[in-house]
DNA sequence: CTGTAAATGCAAATTGATTGCAATAAGGGT
DNA sequence: ACCCTTATTGCAATCAATTTGCATTTACAG
């Protein structure tokens, strides 16, 4: 989640204590997603870093290694392009929260509150364990 | 949606009034659908025409048309490949009903029973008009 | 300070999807 | 049944997102 006041070297010490090693490319994608509200792509994520350098192949495989040490989450909102986002400290990497995607302007916003109703928690509990809720529709704007 | 009891000649029907040309390519792509129990990606589509000699632009180009006449609805469950399935007579193209995918072996459920809790309704139609939901998680093979 | 494994840059490869174009076929009109 | 027009098809080329191969560079343990 979104953390504007993590200390100073917050950073350097998440990707310390993953195991990965510290590298100017990683730290700036940390921060750019920290600062971030909401998911970003690939495509953003490389577009803030820009001026800094980075081949794009980099960024990518920062972002899949970020993901594969549970700092990162990568999830997919329907519009073919993955998105990523800060694993708030603690938050466990599966438990993502639910997005509501509008289908026209590709807004994401992240939705805190959302829950399936107990008939349809049984029902989905048939199927199997449910990780994610994603809504589709249309926001006011575009509607 | 499955419908394995429609009269003879639906699929020509169908795409006759559609106003598209009735073709052999197009009757075996809504064909295939028909008998699925589930929505189908484009390569399953085509393996499945395998045989007929279809090219796969050519099923490409007729699952997109079909869809824009309203027959079929594509939908993007997170995997980064397009499903489609067929839409049953009357449906409005727009509904989508709730899919659950499992994360691991990418099955894909139709859930006809799903809904928001009361609360989460109000919650998300501060954002905007929900058509679809989308759960992903483990399903009980996979866990 | 040095050695080694990890990370990077650059280009090439992959994959899903789309498009240009000439050849072919559907179906309305005669 | 036979044209004519236009939609549809096949094939190759293209596109966009993502990944990979490899030689070079860099982080960091000792």
């Amino acid at each position: 989640m979104t953390n504007q006041t993590k200390e100073p070297q917050w950073a350097r010490t998440a990707i310390q204590e993953s195991g990965l090693r510290v590298t100017m490319a990683r730290m700036a994608t940390l921060e750019v997603l920290n600062t971030a509200s909401m998911p970003l792509t690939h495509a953003e994520v490389y577009q803030a870093l820009q001026g800094r350098g980075f081949d794009k192949a980099t960024v990518f495989r920062n972002l899949n290694d970020l993901v594969s040490v549970g700092l990162l989450r990568r999830s997919e909102l329907g519009d073919h392009v993955w998105r990523f986002e800060l694993i708030a400290n603690g938050e466990h990497p599966d438990a993502h929260h639910p997005h509501f995607v509008c289908v026209d302007c590709g807004t994401v916003s992240r939705l805190d509150e959302i829950e399936l109703s107990r008939k349809s928690k049984s029902t989905s509990d048939q199927i199997g364990k449910v990780t994610e809720i994603l809504l589709r529709g249309h926001c006011h704007e575009c509607a």
